[in-house]
DNA sequence: CCAAATACTTGACACGCTGTAAAGTTGACA
DNA sequence: TGTCAACTTTACAGCGTGTCAAGTATTTGG
């Protein structure tokens, strides 16, 4: 048995991160994330080499904690095309406070650190997959308005679910998370659904 | 005659600020702003304080060249309440793109700057009280949705107009200064507007 | 039991950028 | 001639990231 495991100390590490960045401290230097993960700063560049590196770990440590991706493949279950898009919908609308922090530190390095802008951009991308997906299945029921075409709505849908939107409502305006959720459906709802 | 007056030595600065920073390029340091102007980087200095101030007061600089207010004003005049809303759409997301690079500057040092955040939010609450003036002419007319109260109302409309859901179209999804200007209308109209 | 590998520590330092400080230059003006 | 204002050059402190080198436990294998 290995008291000072490297495995340990590498989820430590990144457990400590994330609690960092989600604690809102917007702060969150190296010498920082050590300190709470009880090392020195120099070790924890025997971990990860830099910053961004680590920030990018840590959202792959999130995303399998909080199983993201079954989360998501969940909503293609839905029977009908709008209540496919309504379950995804609620899926990333509820994982968007859970990464919140995470999603505070990746933006704020995005001019510093390509590294972390493209970390950031493939998470977006992905999300963008599960719009485009939803918006197909709409086509495919011939529920999309027919004044749109997939690529119009995909961009539609993606800007409504924008985490932005949900630090304006959220966090900036005080919305509890079932408001937000259902403001977002309504919106989406009249803006990509063909009204019979 | 003074060749060398300060007041001109201050507006160049500030032209070269907004020159700069509405280039595109993300990095935008003193001695880059010092180059693009011609004088040191300590003279810089002793025309602004600090970096943030230099940001703040170039956005008061572009605010009076461009006639911000005059614009939104002019969104007042409108005859009826939705004529009003459509008006303040068209006033304010027209004016997104001429101060992006702008925002993008002063958003990007929110985390490490207090003075930077508080000028941002400043305009911010200044774009949400002329969306409340908004919603307000909308309930007197009672066209406003009846499940929405003002403050409700006034925060969905204050995230449609945010200057993110702007990036996400018009610069991320390619949409055009028209395109954009007309799906928030429409996501404003049926978010906001009784239905008959 | 010795030796090597592993995981970490301490201390020092280079770099880039912001902001400060001090002494010198230039031109206008009275 | 002298002074003031605007600006210059040079130097340096502070902070955070990232690098380097040498040292110290603890474990593991021959």
């Amino acid at each position: 048995m290995m008291s000072r495991d490297s495995s340990n100390t590498r989820s430590r590490i990144l457990d400590c991160t994330w609690n960092l960045l989600e604690s809102g401290d917007k702060k969150v230097r190296m010498s920082d994330i050590a300190k709470a993960a009880g090392i020195s700063r120099q070790a924890l560049y025997l971990h990860f080499p830099t910053r961004a590196e680590l920030f990018v770990a840590t959202t792959r440590h999130i995303d399998s904690v909080k199983n993201v991706d079954a989360r998501l493949a969940d909503s293609r279950a839905a029977a009908s095309g709008q209540e496919r898009l309504m379950a995804f919908i609620s899926a990333w609308g509820s994982y968007i406070p859970e990464i919140h922090g995470m999603s505070v530190a990746l933006r704020a390095m995005q001019d510093s650190d390509a590294e972390a802008a493209a970390a950031w951009n493939d998470r977006m991308q992905a999300v963008r997959h599960g719009c485009a997906a939803a918006v197909q299945a709409l086509a495919a029921a011939r529920m999309l308005r027919p004044d749109l075409d997939e690529q119009a709505a995909t961009d539609i849908l993606w800007t409504l679910l924008s985490v932005e939107n949900w630090e304006h409502l959220v966090r900036d305006c005080g919305w509890s998370q079932s408001h937000y959720d259902s403001l977002i459906k309504r919106l989406a709802g009249s803006a990509l659904l063909a009204t019979p």
